[in-house]
DNA sequence: TTGAAAGCGCTAACAT
DNA sequence: ATGTTAGCGCTTTCAA
């Protein structure tokens, strides 16, 4: 077995709740005495039972994250950065994906919510009546969603969309795709649409298709026929199938055709071209996410009714255009 | 507060070790009254307490995995994997990475280790002794690394690295280069040489480098003065870093020279042309590692002394060439 | 400033 | 087959 608190105490010749103490509450010892406990503890290499602290009701010192998809090369830079966050402030990270279906984030939610202080929710596929119902058990936050009373961060596209607009206008293109594979409710097609016609863009949008290779394999067929020198994917891997169908079809990116992804992973680093990105920076996502968690926690904890708050909170993380060797001036023509 | 087992034992009208029979040990409870506290547990949403169940000794129901960089492409399908794994068993993942770096690590492992029942550690940067003092305090696997008497599991490229050899010899290549990038104690070189020259293939190493993106650019410059038609890289990364190089030099893939990654991540799927890599199974990894962990779990428990077991167990988890557009006939020179 | 003791939710003797 | 109860390690009143 583990060396445990009573042990400690009688290495350092006090009770046990001074060695509590000396951990939880440092300035309640004498400065002396919590030296003497902090060696014997260090000697022993005594470290607290999380279980034991929240049994008796201190927290877990966790927090949960769900997300779509662990292996969509968007999340693990976020979880990564969670973590490393969630460390600093004394927290762990308990991740769990839920396969894009209610049934299995469900199932996932069920898993960890008994180890964790609260749940971080990404593009939770649940109803707005069972997060109500959750957010009631647990704090709650919400990434990629919106859902009344319930903290949340989201996600604005606006202005990397917007640079993306202006460098294609810039860069000369008049008629632009863009590839839409987004749920209904998380759909970024419309914020995009406007930021180009305010610039006297025209932009057709296809689809909505699954945010899959193989769909910006097909969608690349289809920008001919739409006579647009420029493709706005959903995501970076969605682009990479728009790369890999105009090297197919002969067509040369930038030469012929731009193209845009959206996310910034890995993928639009390595690609041939690299890819000319709409970035996200997982650090700000998973810090402010991480971070809002905590608050909610720190606010639930020791308030008796159901939140009658003011308006839960709403953060905005922004985006910006990453240039690479995906674009370029429209062809003469 | 969440509901708990003497709730539910008063509205079953039993008592409270009766209700914990009856989810531990269902068979030792009559079945009308079994269905009477499920029923009661079910409408009250009753779940166990890990926190308690574990303070009470039944250990913590998690398995910690450690792995170098969970931002690396080759680790999310595996943690993916190993989650589902373990949630079919019963248990849940607690994931950390170490970042590579020694202090990283141990702080990972403080941070998770009381929260676990066992640890896998993946290519662990800690020196045998600390390795073996671990493994004595909890249950451990290592995976890419060899310490004896500690349960491992063991990638071995053996036979990709062969069938990639017979797949360059059938078209026609005679002179290759592998840019090496591991860690000394992990090195891929040893066995290629071995399956290249087994069958008359020359086979440069470049190298050690890091296994980055950039070094495939570096080293893309540095095949033709090898006067060599294939290239086997590290991983798909450094690949990919090739692939992007040769397309700058103009140098066409695979008419000109033909390129082999390692891992068959996400990229070697997406890339353009798709690479030809040498794959291994991320669910069968995941499967063998999780199960040898909770294996070497049980084993542990209710053993009184430190392990006098016969040898420690070691399961070797193979791979196999994918061939993708990267690879083709050597240039008729 | 420090100590004694109750109790968090659960399981496993032990008793019936 | 079921009930009673001690105790896992810790924090936190309450007393001294």
């Amino acid at each position: 077995m583990a060396v445990t608190i009573r042990e400690v105490a009688s290495a350092a010749g006090v009770s046990v709740s001074t060695v509590s103490r000396a951990f939880t509450a440092p300035d309640q010892v004498q400065p002396t005495t919590r030296q003497r406990i902090l060696d014997a503890a260090a000697e022993l290499g005594y470290s607290p039972n999380p279980a034991a602290r929240s049994l008796r009701g201190g927290g877990t010192g966790t927090l949960g994250l769900i997300v779509p998809d662990i292996a969509n090369p968007f999340f693990p830079p976020i979880i990564k950065a969670m973590q490393a966050r969630a460390r600093h402030l004394g927290y762990t990270v308990l991740v769990a994906d839920s396969d894009e279906r209610e049934a299995d984030e469900m199932a996932a939610i069920a898993a960890v919510s008994k180890r964790v202080d609260g749940l971080i929710l990404w593009a939770s596929t649940l109803t707005e009546d069972r997060l109500h119902e959750l957010a009631g058990r647990m704090p709650l936050v919400v990434v990629n969603r919106h859902v009344p009373g319930i903290p949340e961060v989201r996600i604005s596209l606006a202005a990397g969309i917007a640079q993306a607009a202006e460098q294609l206008k810039a860069y000369g293109h008049r008629r632009c795709v863009f590839i839409n594979a987004s749920r209904a409710e998380l759909s970024r097609g419309k914020s995009i649409q406007e930021s180009f016609e305010a610039l006297d863009l025209s932009l057709s949008e296809l689809g909505p298709y699954e945010p899959r290779f193989e769909t910006g394999v097909h969608a690349a067929t289809l920008v001919a026929a739409h006579e647009a020198t420029a493709v706005i994917a959903h995501n970076d891997v969605v682009a990479l199938g728009v790369l890999h169908q105009m090297a197919n079809l002969g067509v040369s990116v930038p030469r012929d055709v731009s193209v845009i992804g959206i996310d910034d992973t890995l993928l639009a680093s390595v690609s041939t071209p690299s890819l000319t990105t709409i970035r996200i920076d997982p650090e700000e996502i998973a810090t402010r996410a991480g971070d809002l968690l905590i608050e909610t926690i720190a606010n639930t904890t020791g308030r008796t009714g159901p939140g009658l708050d003011a308006a839960s909170p709403i953060v905005e993380i922004g985006s910006r255009l990453i240039p690479r060797a995906s674009t370029g001036p429209a062809p003469a023509h």
